[in-house]
DNA sequence: AATAAAGCCTGTAGTAACTACAAGGTCAAC
DNA sequence: GTTGACCTTGTAGTTACTACAGGCTTTATT
């Protein structure tokens, strides 16, 4: 698919795809004769992982040290374990601030049926 | 306290706090006649709220819409309540996608112990 | 086939949200 | 009373987009 498509797919416009791929955040796609980018679903999954964690406030050191070694050809296995059990524990972490948060909010939320 | 004890109590350097109020995220505070800044607890409170919030990947137009409300003096309470149930929802968006990103990181993990 | 509209290209400029620095006043300790 | 940490304002720099300009390609229409 072209990159219009790619962009309507994930709600997201074209330059920021480009802008991805120029911080190496998303790998340089294949180009057809007439130069314009082509993807694929790998492509679109992973894009959409990216926006989603751009999303849920993690920094783009973390998305792109996950982008790097999932663009590896043969990543060391040691490596990408560490990696993945250090965003699991991010990942909890932001799933307990987003309770915390939630909690707050009902609270508030019934604070105020009360009037 | 003064906006450096703030500052480390939050764990945000002291240009953010300036820069919260100067964009209407944070009210102004009480001012010594030096023309320092004096904080208390409930102003503390509201920026921990306001970096959670941040690091949760809200965005300013969500804070500061609740900063508003927060910081009214009268607030309709109507508006409040569904203000609230919005920024509930997004909660709960985002709780689902932090989820799916764990389920996802945990299939990768256990199949990197596999080889 | 001609042409208009839509889509893609590169590159640059602009914007939002910080972030760091400069120049100077304040305060507490020695 | 002077040194050093901390505060002030204001401005400049950075990051991560975001929008636009100028031009080529594709698609649709007549």
């Amino acid at each position: 698919m072209k990159i219009g498509e790619l962009a309507r797919n994930c709600g997201c416009p074209a330059e920021t795809i480009r802008y991805f791929e120029k911080i190496g955040l998303l790998p340089t796609p294949v180009r057809g004769v007439n130069g314009y980018r082509y993807y694929d679903e790998s492509n679109q999954k992973w894009l959409q992982f990216i926006l989603r964690s751009r999303a849920l406030g993690f920094t783009q050191i973390e998305v792109r040290r996950l982008s790097d070694v999932a663009h590896q050809s043969q990543p060391a296995c040691a490596d990408v374990h560490e990696l993945l059990v250090e965003h699991i524990i991010d990942v909890q972490k932001k799933m307990k601030d987003l309770r915390r948060m939630q909690r707050a909010l009902e609270r508030l939320k019934s604070k105020c049926q009360d009037g």
